[in-house]
DNA sequence: GACGCGACCAAGCGCGCGCTAGGTTGGCTT
DNA sequence: AAGCCAACCTAGCGCGCGCTTGGTCGCGTC
């Protein structure tokens, strides 16, 4: 009997610099994020980086990799729903919970996605966003089928609106203040639906 | 007498050249991009570029410099209407053709805000982002207050979200596709001030 | 107490970066 | 014909980049 149990799936400390290189590369950017720069932030010297990592792109590979396919997996749980006011709902606050929850993730997807989609390895980058804009407007489309939603805007474009807000909210939101991310999502949703003018 | 009519205010050719950076920095990135790679876009050496531009970083001051000095006028004109209303729909179609009008220095000022902000150089960017936010708060507060908006959301909120929907789609919208940038600001005012809820 | 190994260090390679200094060219002016 | 100057070239400097190679250290296992 060997005790593999207590062994961690990988290494904690991988983990750990994986988590201090994503803050860097939100903060500063990708390219502009140096090994070095890395390195001090976790006090360590760049050249032993690599003996966790291949290079600094596999990093951000495999952030976005995690990240990813944690959220692909809520949207589609939470799309299996019939009503599509609820399943919109459901959507919408997962996205803010995971700007919440993943700020560093999301604010590489939004600002590097462009960059990296350009090469091969990235194409799973893709294929999330297809998968995601499928489940959205799918809800989007069926719901104006059905009448909750108005038909008379496209639901591809109504999607973009939406889920530009959301990732972007990642800039001006702070875990710490005054908003919980299911108020935000509430604000968002609230002018979503019923619109910012009054009817009376 | 001479004939300094016909001399252009600044070189043809340097205008050109910044044309050609602009793009390629809202493709890239500005860091990404090389001074190398944006010489052989003009078909010039690289040490060329320095006829006409002090550094790389002037290049990119001179973009959003001369962006930001169009924009912000445009809003200024446009809020002095009396009608909340009027001048929201006004301000959302002057964010929608200023992406289409100025496609580069809109990317460039979305992608690389937070990494420029950081230098002393481009505290121009901070002025105008707080004399815009400011134009597009008061309208909101405005409308709030003589009842034509909701009063249950923040203005500042609000706003950006707005801005947020308005800049970002630089990032799917090509110019010579089925929309053209009013209706696109009609798509959106109207899900923005109506909501996408049927009503009946 | 020898061994294995995960974590890290020491030193530095080669490349491409932004930028520079001085020279050349050709059209325009006088 | 001479001079000027915007535009561009030639050649390359120094720096910081991502990454590599071989070695060190200390903890846990048998």
């Amino acid at each position: 009997m060997s005790s593999e149990a207590v062994v961690p799936v990988v290494s904690a400390r991988r983990e750990e610099i994986l988590a201090i290189a994503a803050g860097l590369f939100a903060e500063q950017g990708f390219a502009t994020t140096t090994v070095r720069e890395i390195a001090d932030a976790a006090g360590i010297l760049s050249g032993s980086l690599y003996h966790h990592f291949d290079s600094k792109e596999s990093m951000v590979d495999d952030l976005l990799r995690g990240f990813l396919d944690d959220i692909v997996a809520r949207y589609r749980a939470v799309a299996s729903g019939d009503d599509p006011v609820g399943v919109l709902r459901a959507l919408v606050r997962t996205g803010f919970e995971a700007v919440d929850a993943h700020r560093s993730a999301v604010a590489v997807m939004l600002n590097e996605y462009n960059l990296l989609i350009q090469y091969p390895r990235f194409a799973f980058l893709r294929n999330a966003a297809e998968e995601t804009e499928r489940i959205w407007v799918e809800v989007l489309e069926r719901g104006m089928e059905t009448g909750v939603f108005r038909a008379d805007v496209e639901a591809r474009m109504v999607y973009r609106f939406m889920r530009d807000a959301i990732w972007v909210s990642v800039r001006w939101y702070r875990p710490d203040r005054r908003y919980r991310p299911d108020e935000i999502a509430d604000f968002y949703l609230a002018t979503l639906l019923e619109g910012i003018a009054q009817s009376s």
